[in-house]
DNA sequence: CACCGTTGGTTCGTTCATTGAACCTGCGAG
DNA sequence: CTCGCAGGTTCAATGAACGAACCAACGGTG
C-alpha cells in the first residue's frame, strides 16, 4: 500500500492510519501480537498466511514501530516480534471493529473480553460497566466463548482456550 | 476479499469485520458516507478512486447493508448512497483508527471532532469530557483544523471547510 | 433538431499485490 | 552424517487495482 498508488492525497488521519495498517492481513497480525503471539511460526500457522506476506508485514510493522524485533536466543539465532506501545494503542480500534463484526456478522460467541480485576465483560466502548473505568489493553482478560472450535494442529488456538491477559506472551507448547 | 482466499478460518469477529470492510478503499468510502457524502461523483472526486473500484465497493457495501441505494430523482434516474444504522455503528471503530493515525502519523491538525451540544473536543474514546457521556455519531460536529489544505476542484473538501454534523447530507455546490 | 454537459456507470489492457510451493540457512540432536 | 526445526527468500501463476476510454439517459441551448 505504501508504494505506488497510496492514500497520500487524502488529508485525513484515517487515511494515514490505513496507509500503515490497512493492508490485507496487517490488522490480524497485530491482533495476534496483542494476544501474545510472538513467533514467526505461531503467526504463520494461526493465520494461515503465505510466508512471503507474513515476512513483508512483520518487516513493515517493525519499521513503523508497531512491533519490535527482539533476539530471544543466539545459536541458532532466533527473533521474536513483540508489540510496542504504538501497537498497544491500536487496541481500542481493534476492539471496536471486533465488536461491530460480532454484532453484525457472527452468530456464535467466540471470545469474551473481560476486566481482569473483576471479571466483568467489557461494554461497547471498552469500559468496565462494574468499575466505571475504561480498561487499558493490559487489563483485559481474554476468555473463550462457547462457539470456539479450535484447530488441534494450531498451538495458538489451543493456548487461547485458557483465559489469558492481553499482551502477556502466549505459552505455546512447541513440542 | 470475499472470494477465493478469505479469512474464513479465523474464528474471530475481527476477521469477520475485515471480510466486509477490510478491502482497500472501503473504510474511506464509509468515512465519506458518515461525513455526508452521498453521490457517486462526490465519492469519486474526493477519494480519487478508480471508477470501477468505487462501483464495486458501493455495490458490496449496499449488499452488506452498510449503505442504502436510494432514488433521489427520476428522469434522469439518479441514485444516492446513504449510510445505514449498521454503517453508523462503525463510527467508534473509524474514530479510534483516525485518532491513532493522528497521534502517530500526522503532524498537522486536520480536523476536530466536537460534541455538538457544547463544542468540546471529544476525548480519546469518543466521550465528551465536559458532559461525561459517550457521544453518538449524530451528535458529532466536524470542524476544520489549521492543517487543512483543501483541493479547490473538489466540492466535498470545499464543503467540509464549514463545520457540519456527521450524517447530515453534505451541501455540495454542483454548479 | 443537433449538440453539449451532467451523472452514473461499464469495459478493458496494464500494472501491482497475493498466493502457495519450493528452496535455503544455521544449528542442535541422535 | 543426517534429520528436523525455526525463520526465512525466491518464483511462477493468479487476482485485484489502476486509469483511460467508452456508454447511456436525460435536460438545456441555439
Amino acid at each position: 500500500m505504501a508504494l505506488g498508488k497510496d492514500y497520500a492525497t487524502q488529508e485525513c488521519s484515517l487515511a494515514s492510519a490505513l496507509e500503515v495498517v490497512g493492508e490485507r492481513w496487517t490488522l490480524l497480525v497485530i491482533r495476534d501480537a496483542l494476544y501474545g503471539v510472538r513467533r514467526y511460526n505461531d503467526f504463520l500457522v494461526h493465520l494461515g498466511i503465505p510466508r512471503a506476506v507474513l515476512s513483508a508485514r512483520l518487516r513493515t510493522l517493525t519499521e513503523e514501530g508497531i512491533l519490535e524485533k527482539r533476539r530471544y536466543q543466539d545459536s541458532p539465532p532466533r527473533d521474536e516480534y513483540v508489540v510496542t506501545e504504538r501497537g498497544i494503542e491500536l487496541w481500542p480500534a481493534l476492539r471496536a471493529l471486533a465488536v461491530w463484526g460480532r454484532e453484525h456478522f457472527t452468530e456464535r460467541r467466540l471470545r469474551y473480553f473481560r476486566h481482569v480485576d473483576c471479571g466483568t465483560e467489557l461494554g461497547s466502548y471498552g469500559e468496565c460497566p462494574a468499575c466505571g473505568t475504561v480498561v487499558p489493553a493490559a487489563d483485559v482478560l481474554l476468555t473463550p466463548g462457547p462457539g470456539l472450535d479450535p484447530d488441534p494442529a494450531d498451538p495458538v488456538s489451543r493456548a487461547l482456550l485458557k483465559p489469558k491477559r492481553l499482551l502477556e506472551p502466549l505459552e505455546t507448547d512447541h513440542a
